[in-house]
RNA sequence: GUGGGCGUAGCUCAGUUGGUUAGAGCAUCGGUUUGUGGUACCGAAGGUCGCGGGUUCGAGUCCCGUUGCCCACCCCA
């Protein structure tokens, strides 16, 4: 632990083993939710132009102005163009869509077949300061449909997202909470009828305000909605409701999606302080919540996001999606004790070897090794020490390993072109011919 | 960016009002009469106590600085 030793960058993880074999399990069970619904895998660049971000983002998010992983490029000669304020430098990327988006467009997807339905697993960045559930590199499994404004579309994506909790052993407690942000023209007078209302808050010498709202005034009004300081969100009681002057098909939209829901089983809660972040959304906004995480309880977020595609350059199309972020989804599990601990033995099982080869004397090691790699070639797991150790020690990391079996191989049995394999479960052994060794355990590990 | 807490063996941590060669558990390695295992027992190895400076006869223990990590706020996955 000297002070000069490398180490990881701030906000990064190592995942060791072990801590793969949950990563291994969110990830498989990320692709069985996705494929089920027949959403095919899209894999983009983990960078891409700054204006990329800017354009897709708004440039007054949090995650564009004061989060963004971004590398200067460089010039024929090699010096560098700096900061952030280059539109050709490059950024890592702090989420999907906006990537997803570029990749349907330049692929040629909305003219050649409009319906896409695609789904990502893969690490985001984004330039903060670390915390509990937070770091500058995280995964997030995510998936975007293009092509289609049907109510069905859209809880189609957010079954997706339950279904993946579901199997990761989430119960029913499960929670849709959804919201409309209307259309951009309902939204833009919204706002203006918010500015009305909240100006009278933000003038003259006694600003009741805490100062984020201050800043949100000016920024990004809608925020001033989710404040959680208490005198604040008494000042919002009585505020403007975008739902008085949301568009007719929009509303007709809204309850749609709510009947979808409950066709297959599922009761969104109406959660009117549900205003995403980033300012591609439009019409659906939803989050899934587990209560009985307390605070932490949101699990995933996501929405439609209707105008995206054009204001990146294409036709018009509708698109709908939502992300997850692993790093929530681990410390949830963690605190609920899942997986339960059970499935965790099976998942250890899968990468244990089956068998462990033991080499009784220095000049079995040669021959053995040969037998273990026919079994590795014949798709058994197989493991052997490579350190020298004496067989009681072999034996010992054969009991350790997990391994169903230990092949023996000594003098005696080399003179009678023989291996002993041993089941570690049983404490039975037998004498096998080396010839059949391959098939014979082949056999056994099929057998129960 | 603002605030708080913490840095002692590979890991998790003890280290009393500052006092002689810094400890435990787990993990690692070896052994318990030489070709049969997960338990038990015995033993070994492993630390310039984050780094630098100061106070003191003496500092892991007190003070200052520095660095790293963690947590909270902001925001979000």
């Amino acid at each position: 632990m000297a002070s000069d030793s490398f180490r990881n960058a701030r906000g990064t993880r190592d995942l060791y083993p072990d801590d793969l074999l949950l990563i291994h399990h969110l990830e498989r069970t990320a692709v069985a939710v996705a494929q089920a619904a027949a959403y095919r895998e899209v894999r983009t660049p983990l960078f891409e132009e700054t204006r990329l971000f800017r354009r897709s983002l708004g440039e007054a998010t949090d995650v564009v102005e004061k989060e963004m992983f971004t590398v200067p490029r460089r010039t024929a000669e090699g010096a560098e163009v700096s900061s952030t304020s280059d539109p050709l430098s490059f950024t890592f990327r702090p989420e999907g869509t906006a990537s997803v988006v570029r990749a349907y467009l330049q692929g040629g997807y909305a003219a050649r077949a409009p319906l896409q339905k695609w789904y990502y697993v893969g690490p985001m960045f984004r330039y903060e300061r670390p915390q509990k559930g937070r770091e500058r590199q995280f995964t997030q499994f995510g998936v975007e449909a293009f092509g289609a404004q049907s109510a069905t579309l859209d809880a189609e994506v957010i079954g997706i997202a339950l279904d993946f909790f579901q199997r990761l052993g989430f119960g029913e407690q499960l929670e849709v909470r959804m919201n409309s942000m209307g259309d951009p023209e309902d939204r833009a007078l919204w706002k203006d009828k918010l500015r009305d209302y909240f100006t009278p808050q933000f003038e003259g010498e006694q600003i009741e305000r805490c100062a984020d709202c201050r800043d949100r005034f000016t920024r990004n009004i809608l925020r001033l909605l989710d404040c959680k300081v208490p005198r604040c969100q008494d000042l919002n009681v009585g505020a403007p409701d975008l739902f008085e002057v949301m568009n007719e098909d929009a509303l007709m939209h809204h309850q749609q999606v709510g009947e979808a829901l409950r066709a297959i089983g599922f009761e969104p809660k109406e959660d009117r302080s549900i205003v995403r972040g980033l300012d591609y959304y439009s019409r659906t906004v939803f989050e899934v919540h587990y209560p009985p995480l307390g605070a932490r309880s949101a699990l995933c977020g996501g929405g439609r996001y209707d105008g995206l595609v054009e204001e990146m350059g294409g036709r018009p199309t509708p698109g709908v999606g939502f992300s997850v972020g692993f790093t929530p989804t681990e410390l949830a599990m963690a605190e609920l004790g899942l997986p339960p601990a059970g499935d965790l033995d099976d998942l250890r099982a899968e990468a244990a070897p089956q068998v462990f080869a033991i080499a009784v004397s220095a000049e079995d090691r040669l021959p053995l090794f040969a037998l273990v790699e026919d079994l590795r070639r014949a798709g058994v797991r197989c493991e052997l020490d490579h350190r020298g150790k004496s067989p009681k020690a072999q034996f010992k990391e054969a009991a350790k390993s997990q391994a169903r079996f230990a092949l023996v191989l000594g003098p005696d049995e080399r003179v009678a072109g023989q291996v002993v394999l041993r089941d570690l479960q049983q404490k039975q052994e037998a004498p096998v011919a080396v010839a059949d060794l391959v098939n014979t355990v082949t056999l056994a590990l099929s057998a129960p």
